[in-house]
DNA sequence: TTAGAGTCAATAGG
DNA sequence: CCTATTGACTCTAA
C-alpha cells in the first residue's frame, strides 16, 4: 500500500523540489524540533526557550546552540499563537471565530504526556536500570518538573472554573482553556527562560511587543500566521530546521501587510475548514468527501502517504495529522465514553465488534471497495495506524486478514454478506472522524512506550488501558508545548498551499480529565516500566484511575515528534550525527548519558545511530524519532550543560552510594527520589530481589561465524530445512541461526556508508540453493585456511596446492566473501583452496580473471568509488570498494551453480554474485548492477513516505536504487 | 510464517 | 569509562 504513498510522496517531492513548501517544512520543523527539545525531562521548561533561541541556526551549522536571531521571535510568536490557540478552544464551536478553532479544549493537554514525558520515564527508567546514575537525574528533572507542575496546577485551575461556560459541543467540559491558562504557562515558561539565560541572549516574551504583561495574544496569533504566511512565501534558505527568518524577522515589526496576509491565512483555514470539522461530528455522514475540507496540504508535500489531495477523504481524512491526533486526544478525553457509532473501537477484538445491522447492510448496498480500501490504506498510513489496531479495533479481523483485504479489495459484487461487512465497516470508520482520532490515541498509548520507549509503559501490551501512569503534570506542561509545536508545524507544513487545516491544529494533548495536576508534581517520571515489560503499572502514585480514555494519553505527546517524523520531509542525518559526535567529543559527553537522557536510547543504539546514520528516507517513522531528538538537542542552548549538570550528578550520586556502603545501596539512598519508591515498591515482581542474572549472550566461535558467512553468501535466505542442517551442523539452535541470519542480512544491509547502499540480499537468486555438501566442502577448506594464518600469517604463502596460487585471489574473495564485515579479509593471502574446487564447478576459469585481488585491495582502502559505479555495471571500476566493513560478500554462483538467474545481478542479496561476466564487468561488488538501473535513479522511490521504509520485501527496490542515486551524489551525505 | 526495522543489552576493546 | 559489536527480541507487514 505504501507504494502508492510512495510514489505520491516522490512525485510531490519532485514537484515541489526545495520549493517553498519545503522550506516551510523545514522550518516548521526545526520549529518542532526545538520545540521538542524540551522533551526531556529536564529540558522540558525550557523548551519554549529553546525555540525561541533556536530559530537561528542556519541550517547545519554545527551545533547550534541558539543563537537568537529575529527568528526567535517570529517563533515565539508562533508558538504563543498555538498556544493561545490551543488554550482558548474548547472544542469548538464557539470558537470558530477563531481562526483556530480547533484548539479544543484540550485543557488537557497539559496533562497529557508529552513525549517528553514518555521520555522521562524512559530515561528514568533507564536510569534505574544503570543504577546508579538514576537518581540525580530524577533529582533534575523533578526540579523541573515541580515547576512545570505548578504552572499546571494553575492551568488546570483555571481550566476547572472555566469549564462551565463550555461551547456547545457536547464535548467534555474539562478541556476549556482559558486564555489566561496560556498565559501563564507562557509567564512561567518566561520565568524559566530568564532564569536559565538571566542575561541571555534569548528573546523573552517581555521582548516581545505585545507581550510585556501578558502577551496580547490575538497579536500573536496575527504575527504567527505572518510568520506563516511568510514561511509560506518562502523563507529563504533551507534550513533544515529553523524557522524561516528572515522576511518576519521581527514579530514587532510586523508590518500591515504581513497582518493582512496573516489575516487572509487565517480566514483561509477558516473557509477551508478548521480543525472543528473534524472535531464536530460531521455534518453528513455520508459523503465521504466533502469538499469541505479541501484536499489536505499534506497530501501534496508532506505527508506521502497521505490523503491524496483528490481524493476526499471523508472528513476524517481531510485533517492534518496533527489536528486528527489533536482531537483524538481531545475526544478522548472529552468524550471517554463515547464510542462512535458502532464498533467500539478500542481493544475490541472481533467479538467485541457489534454485528453490522441490518439496517446497515441497506445503507450500504453497493460500496466502492476499491475506493474504501484507498481511503483507508491513506488513512492508516497517514497516522501510522498499523493494520493490527485497525483490524483489531475496527474490522474485528486479523492483521493479516487486514493486509489481504486492503492489498486485494474484492469488487462488492463479489462478496459474500460476510465479506461485505468489513468494507461496511470500514466505510463506517471513514464516515466517523472520531474514529481516527480514537484509533490514533490507543495506538499511541502503546506507542510512546514502545516507539520511544519512554517509559511509562507498564508494559501489558495488550492491555493498554491499565497502564497509564498517571502523567505527572510536567509532561502535560510539555505536551503543550509539543501541541504547539505541532501546530506550527502542521500549520505551516501544511501550510502549502492549502490552508485549509492550518489554522487549526487541535490540541494534542490531552490531559486527562479529571487530572489533577499536583500530584504530578511529585512524581517524577515514572520510571516504572523500566524494567521491562513485566512490571505493570507500578504504583502508580495515585492511582488516579484514569479513566480508559486516559490510557492512551500518557502518549500522546509522543505524537507530535511523530508527526515530525512522519511530515519532515527529509532531514540530513549524516549531519546531525556528526554534530552530536562532535559536540559529545568537544564536551566529553558519554553515548551512553546522551542516549539516556536525550534519545532514551541505550548506549550500543546511540553508538549504532551516530556511526551508521541512515538516511531520512530509509527510516521509518519511529527510525526518525531519535534524529528529531537529536536535532532538537543541538537547537538546545543549553543541551551541553545540562547534560554536564547530569553527568555531575550522577558522578556524586554514585560516590556517595559507593561511600555510604556497598551494601544495599540505592534504593534507600536515593529513595529520595521517586523513582526509588516507584520501582522497589512495586518491583516485587519479577525478579525480585536478585538481580537478575545477566543473560549470557551466545557467542559465536569463529569457525561458526565462518560457517554462517559461508552459508550467508551461499544463500542469504536459507529455507528450513537449511537453517535446521546449519544449526546441526554447528551446535546451534535454529532460532540462533535464524537470528544470526536475519542480523546479518540487516547488518550488511544498513552498512552501506554514505552512498552506496550495500545491496540488499536480493533473495531471489534463489538460484543456488543451498548445497550442504557443497557448503561443508567449502566449509572445510575455508577452516583450514583460517587455521593457517592463525598460525602462520596470513602473509605468508600457505602452502596451498598449486591453484591456489593463481588464484589467491579467489581466496581472497572468498574470505572477503565470507567475512565481510571483518577485516580479516584483508589477508587475502591464504588462498582458499575450497573455493577453487567449488567455484570451478561450472566454469572454473571465471575466477582468475577478474582480478579480485584489486578488488579486495581496493576495498580495503576505501570506498568510494563507489560513486563512480553506480550504476555500475559498466565500468569495471566498480571494483572499488566499498567500504570497509561490510562488503558485500561475494559468491561464485557458480559455485553453486551456475545459472545466475539474472545476468544483471551481479550483487545479490547483498551478497556480490560473482560471475564470469561480471567480473568483466565490474568487478567488484560495487558493481551491482541492477537491472533496472536506470529507471531507478530517476526516482528513487521509496523515499517519502515515512513508512515506506517498509516497503515490501522484494527485493527491495528501494535501496538499490537508492544507492546508486546516492552514489552518484557523491557526497557522503544521504542525498534523498 | 518470514522478514525488515529498531532496539536492547551483554561483550569486546580502548 | 567509552564506544563498537552483535545475538536476541518485539513489532509490523505481507
Amino acid at each position: 500500500m505504501f507504494e502508492k504513498c510512495a510514489g505520491r510522496c516522490r512525485t510531490s517531492n519532485n514537484v515541489l523540489g526545495k520549493s517553498e513548501s519545503e522550506l516551510r517544512l523545514v522550518s516548521v520543523t526545526r520549529a518542532i524540533f526545538l520545540y521538542a527539545a524540551g522533551t526531556y525531562c529536564f529540558y522540558t521548561d525550557l523548551s519554549l526557550v529553546t525555540v525561541l533561541n533556536v530559530g537561528t541556526k542556519d541550517g547545519t551549522t554545527g551545533p547550534g546552540f541558539g543563537r537568537s536571531d529575529g527568528d526567535g521571535e517570529e517563533r515565539l510568536a508562533h508558538m504563543l499563537n498555538e498556544a493561545s490557540h490551543i488554550m482558548k478552544t474548547p472544542t469548538g464551536q464557539a470558537n470558530n471565530d477563531d481562526s483556530r478553532s480547533n484548539e479544543d479544549s484540550s485543557s488537557p493537554r497539559t496533562q497529557c504526556p508529552s513525549p517528553f514525558s514518555n521520555k522521562d520515564s524512559s530515561q528514568n527508567r533507564r536510569l534505574k536500570k544503570y543504577e546508579n546514575d538514576d537518581i540525580p537525574q530524577e533529582k533534575v528533572v523533578r526540579i523541573y518538573q515541580e515547576e512545570l507542575a505548578k504552572i499546571m496546577t494553575r492551568r488546570v485551575e483555571d481550566m476547572r472554573h472555566n469549564r462551565d461556560g463550555f461551547p456547545g459541543s457536547g464535548m467534555a467540559p474539562h478541556m476549556e482553556r482559558p486564555p489566561e491558562d496560556i498565559r501563564m504557562a507562557l509567564e512561567a515558561y518566561h520565568r524559566e527562560l530568564a532564569k536559565i539565560q538571566p542575561g541571555g541572549n534569548i528573546p523573552t516574551l517581555h521582548n516581545l511587543p505585545g507581550m510585556p504583561p501578558f502577551p496580547n495574544l490575538l497579536a500573536l496569533q496575527q504575527q504567527a500566521m505572518q510568520a506563516q504566511s511568510q514561511h509560506i512565501n518562502g523563507s529563504g534558505a533551507i534550513q533544515d530546521l529553523s524557522l524561516p527568518k528572515e522576511k518576519n524577522t521581527k514579530i514587532n515589526g510586523m508590518t500591515d501587510s504581513d497582518k493582512e496576509r496573516s489575516m487572509d491565512a487565517e480566514e483561509a483555514i477558516r473557509h477551508a475548514g478548521s480543525a472543528f470539522s473534524l472535531v464536530r461530528p460531521k455534518l453528513e455522514p455520508g459523503q465521504q468527501s466533502t469538499g469541505s475540507s479541501a484536499s489536505s496540504p499534506l497530501g501534496n508535500a508532506i505527508l506521502p502517504p497521505a490523503i491524496t489531495p483528490n481524493e476526499d477523504f471523508s472528513n476524517s481524512a481531510a485533517a492534518s495529522p496533527l489536528q486528527r491526533m489533536a482531537s483524538i486526544t481531545n475526544s478522548l478525553i472529552s468524550q471517554p465514553p463515547n464510542p462512535p457509532h458502532h464498533a467500539p473501537p478500542q481493544r475490541s477484538m472481533k467479538a467485541v465488534l457489534p454485528p453490522i445491522t441490518q439496517q446497515q447492510f441497506d445503507l450500504f448496498n453497493n460500496l466502492n471497495t476499491e475506493e474504501i480500501v484507498k481511503r483507508v490504506k491513506e488513512a492508516l498510513s497517514q497516522y501510522s495506524i498499523s493494520q493490527r489496531l485497525f483490524g483489531e479495533s475496527v474490522l474485528g479481523l486479523s492483521q493479516g486478514s487486514v493486509s489481504d483485504l486492503l492489498a486485494r479489495p474484492k469488487p462488492w459484487h463479489m462478496l459474500t454478506q460476510k465479506g461485505r461487512e468489513p468494507f461496511i465497516r470500514m466505510k463506517m470508520f471513514l464516515e466517523d472522524e472520531n474514529a481516527v482520532h480514537k484509533l490514533v490515541a490507543s495506538q499511541y498509548k502503546i506507542a510512546p512506550e514502545k516507539l520511544m520507549r519512554t517509559g511509562n509503559y507498564s508494559g501489558a501490551p495488550s492491555c493498554p488501558p491499565n497502564m497509564n501512569k498517571p502523567m505527572p503534570p510536567t509532561q502535560k506542561m510539555i505536551s503543550d508545548a509539543t501541541v504547539l509545536l505541532s501546530k506550527m508545524q502542521q500549520e505551516q507544513l501544511l501550510g502549502s498551499g492549502h490552508l485549509g487545516h492550518l489554522g487549526q491544529p487541535t490540541p494534542l494533548l490531552l490531559t486527562p480529565p479529571g487530572f489533577p495536576p499536583h500530584h504530578a508534581v511529585t512524581l517524577p517520571p515514572q520510571h516504572h516500566d523500566n524494567n521491562n515489560k513485566e512490571r505493570k503499572p507500578p504504583p502508580p502514585p495515585q492511582p488516579h484511575h484514569q479513566p480508559p480514555v486516559m490510557r492512551g494519553l500518557h502518549q500522546h505527546m509522543s505524537p507530535s515528534v511523530y508527526e515530525m517524523a512522519a511530515l519532515t520531509q527529509d532531514l540530513d542525518t549524516q549531519t546531525i550525527t556528526t554534530k552530536i559526535k562532535e559536540a559529545l567529543l568537544a564536551n566529553n559527553i558519554g553515548q551512553k548519558i546522551f542516549g539516556e537522557a536525550v534519545l532514551g536510547l541505550s548506549q550500543g543504539s546511540v553508538s549504532e545511530l551516530l556511526s551508521k546514520p541512515k538516511p531520512w528516507h530509509m527510516l521509518s517513522i519511529k527510525g526518525r524519532e531519535p534524529f528529531i531528538r537529536m536535532q532538537l538537542w543541538l537547537s538546545d542552548a543549553h543541551n551541553i550543560d545540562r547534560l554536564q549538570a547530569l553527568k555531575n550528578e550522577r558522578r556524586e550520586a554514585n560516590k556517595r552510594r559507593r561511600s555510604s556502603g556497598p551494601g544495599q545501596d540505592n534504593s534507600s539512598d536515593t529513595s529520595s527520589n521517586d523513582t526509588s519508591e516507584f520501582y522497589h515498591s512495586s518491583s516485587p515482581g519479577p525478579i525480585p530481589g536478585a538481580p537478575s542474572a545477566k543473560k549470557q549472550r551466545v557467542l559465536f566461535s569463529e569457525e561458526q561465524k565462518e560457517a554462517l558467512r559461508l552459508a550467508f553468501a551461499l544463500d542469504p535466505y536459507p529455507n528450513m530445512p537449511t537453517i535446521e542442517f546449519l544449526a546441526a551442523e554447528l551446535g546451534l539452535s535454529t532460532r540462533t541461526i535464524t537470528n544470526w541470519f536475519h542480523n546479518h542480512r540487516m547488518r550488511l544491509k544498513q552498512q552501506a556508508p554514505h552512498g552506496l547502499p550495500a545491496e540488499p540480499p536480493a533473495r531471489d537468486q534463489a538460484s543456488a540453493p543451498f548445497d550442504p555438501v557443497q557448503f561443508r566442502l567449502l566449509l572445510n577448506q575455508r577452516l583450514l585456511e583460517l587455521q593457517k594464518e592463525r598460525m602462520g600469517l596470513a602473509g605468508v604463502p600457505l602452502p596451498y596446492p598449486p591453484y591456489f596460487a593463481a588464484n589467491s585471489n579467489f581466496a581472497a574473495l572468498i574470505g572477503r566473501g565470507l567475512l565481510p564485515t571483518d577485516e580479516r579479509v584483508k589477508d587475502p593471502a591464504a588462498g582458499l583452496d575450497l573455493s577453487m574446487p567449488l567455484k570451478r564447478d561450472p566454469d572454473g576459469d571465471d575466477f582468475e580473471e577478474d582480478d579480485v585481488e584489486s578488488n579486495l585491495g581496493s576495498e580495503d582502502s576505501l570506498d568510494d568509488d563507489s560513486k563512480t559505479e553506480p550504476k555500475a555495471a559498466s565500468t569495471p571500476a566498480g571494483r572499488s570498494s566499498r567500504r570497509k566493513p561490510a562488503a558485500p560478500q561475494w559468491v561464485n554462483p557458480d559455485w553453486q551453480d551456475e545459472k545466475p538467474r539474472n545476468p544483471d545481478e551481479v550483487i545479490i542479496n547483498g551478497v556480490c554474485v560473482m560471475r564470469a561476466d561480471d567480473y568483466r564487468r565490474e568487478a567488484t561488488e560495487t558493481v551491482r548492477v541492477e537491472p533496472s538501473p536506470a529507471p531507478r535513479e530517476s526516482s528513487p522511490a521509496p523515499q517519502d513516505t515515512p513508512r515506506a521504509p517498509r516497503t515490501p520485501r522484494t527485493p527491495s527496490p528501494d535501496v538499490l536504487p537508492e544507492d546508486k542515486i546516492k552514489t552518484e551524489a557523491e557526497d557522503d551525505r544521504w542525498e534523498y
